[in-house]
DNA sequence: TATTGTTATACTCTATAACTATA
DNA sequence: TATAGTTATAGAGTATAACAATA
């Protein structure tokens, strides 16, 4: 830091507070899980489409995009990139052939099989120095947290 | 949801759902804040360093990137956006010219004399329903886990 | 006509690296 | 030559809206 920069002392709320050591947890863990994917050639939202799609099978682009929050435009954008890399494949429903269904690839399930575990490994790294019922602790308080914004 | 697609129920790990929630949490909060800044025009990153210019007098860019990890090139961007709206001042340092110290202008001031209530009022509506003593509880916990993963 | 998915646009952010100006 | 800042480039995400295909 230069001389001449010159720091202020305000007070601030213990919400803001709060906020602030969540931000800075949520975002010192989130670089270390993009750090992971990157080798792998993931984004973060890629990543969180292929978490998506190892748990529930085939859903129509419409139900993921809003399992993920994400806009159908943009989900388009994203399922393309990931197709090219042939992690993600669209089938038109026999049915009713508005619908795409998407499925994880055997590539797509590989490189999930490679990527998980290193972020299971990041993410107990993180969690690690809590203990077991520290973290349940944790996670409930934080639960709460995200119930209460909605 | 359409009929077809299928959940599949898996274990998961208290590291991994801890972090889970901690990611809800944290989207949550931070979608709420993005709405609360999009009406003013801005960012997240650019209100991260018009906060910041609030409670650091006069940084060289250099040091403002540091301090919000952001590469100086990219900064160097967003200073151009918060310039051209006229809520950012660069004056490069009359002893060394290759410095420019960064200032907010009298509008990045009023600018943020609005936002700021505005997102304190979503931080208070998010941690209300903690007391005092909890959020403290928690804003410590994430401060360890903070500092456990650098 | 309603719904699903695609395409288009404009903007911002990020990563990376070459370039300029000052010291 | 070192440092601070700028510019350039390419890729990705987001918001928004118009468009095509199917029902």
């Amino acid at each position: 830091m230069t001389a001449a920069s010159v720091p202020a002392q305000t007070t601030r709320s213990r919400a803001v507070l709060a906020w602030v050591h969540l931000m800075r947890a949520f975002v010192a863990i989130d670089r270390r899980i993009e750090q992971a994917l990157r080798p792998h050639g993931l984004t973060h939202p890629q990543f969180e489409v292929l978490a998506h799609l190892r748990r529930v099978h085939g859903p129509a682009q419409l139900d993921l995009s809003q399992s993920l929050l994400l806009d159908k435009g943009n989900l388009c954008g994203i399922l393309n990139r990931l197709a090219e890399d042939g992690l993600v494949e669209r089938r038109p429903d026999p049915v009713d052939r508005r619908y795409n269904r998407v499925y994880l690839t055997t590539r797509g399930r590989e490189v999930l099989a490679t990527v998980i575990p290193e972020i299971d490994m990041v993410l107990e790294g993180a969690f690690g120095a809590f203990g077991p019922e520290e973290q349940d602790g944790l996670r409930r308080a934080l639960g709460r947290l995200d119930r209460g914004v909605e």
